[in-house]
DNA sequence: AATGAGGTCAACCGCGTATGA
DNA sequence: TTCATACGCGGTTGACCTCAT
């Protein structure tokens, strides 16, 4: 193939968005949507890749992203999809809905990998308080930056103006119709006690590969790694996920430490 | 107060896949 | 069917931040 990398072009900009390029991308969204983002820098004038212009929608500009801490329930679902999915980041992202597969993927080599080492290595035998980052504070607090305030306050602007909006553009991220049915699980589900459970039920469980009823898998469905069934985004296989997951929480984590039906 | 180590996260890179001519 | 192009994803990087000394 040998195909040339898009962003390699003279005059490029790289780097760090300003808040002047991130008022220009979001009119220019609001106006056309998401999509089509090769002509987006044209159409623009904005110095930047097709590429980086939809890395800054998806993972900053888009609305409805909830920026900040993970709540011990978000990491227990990470905890949970990340070991049946492995890291399909974008597939467990679609479950939680309000955040971008790039921040869980931050957060999972960030912190949770290494709570789960911990554990592995026998060294945490309680959970340590749940993480608050600096970052997190940047980004949430009074003491914010100028510039996390003013992407924060655009961030907001679109918001108000998608609620405003009669006809919703898809804005590039598929909200899984059972998201209130996560809300629920969210709602219901672990302390960081628990946490600290299931992070032990999935150490003793981590080796365990399979991570679909393969009979269930539609054969060309199923990507090079066959141990994984390839997500249709918007359209998962998962409904034995669910609804292990959905009985769990039923159970308020009672059951966390039993392995579920298909292992 | 200075500074070095470690942590965090936004952004980039390169590859695989989807799509259309 | 083949090829070119655009898109999307996962891994990685590097700038910036906090904290300990």
């Amino acid at each position: 193939m040998g195909r040339p990398p898009c962003c390699d072009k003279v005059g490029i900009k790289k780097g760090p968005w300003t808040p002047e390029e991130d008022i220009i991308l979001v009119s220019y969204i609001q106006q056309h949507g998401p999509g089509n983002w090769r002509a987006v820098p044209t159409n623009t004038g904005l110095m930047r890749c097709s590429k980086s212009c939809r890395l800054r929608w998806t993972n900053y500009l888009r609305p409805g992203i909830k920026r900040g801490s993970f709540t011990p329930h978000e990491e227990g679902m990470i905890i949970h999809l990340q070991a049946l999915l492995g890291n399909k980041w974008a597939a467990i992202a679609t479950y939680l809905p309000q955040r971008t597969d790039n921040d869980i993927k931050n957060y999972w080599n960030t912190h949770l990998k290494k709570k789960l080492k911990k554990i592995q290595s026998g060294l945490e035998p309680q959970m340590p308080p749940h993480p608050t980052t600096s970052y997190h504070h940047l980004a949430s607090s009074e003491n914010s930056s100028v510039y996390a305030s003013s992407a924060e306050n655009i961030s907001r602007l679109l918001q108000g103006w998608m609620r405003s909006s009669p006809n919703n553009v898809d804005f590039g991220k598929t909200v899984p119709s059972h998201e209130s049915q996560w809300q629920k699980i969210e709602e219901g589900m672990a302390n960081d006690h628990d946490l600290e459970r299931m992070l032990v039920f999935e150490h003793q469980t981590s080796n365990v590969a399979v991570a679909c009823d393969k009979s269930s898998c539609d054969s060309s469905q199923k990507g090079s790694d066959s141990s994984v069934c390839k997500i249709d985004n918007g359209n998962p296989p998962l409904s034995f996920l669910e609804k292990w997951l959905l009985d769990e929480s039923a159970a308020q984590v009672e059951g966390a430490m039993e392995l579920p039906p298909i292992f």
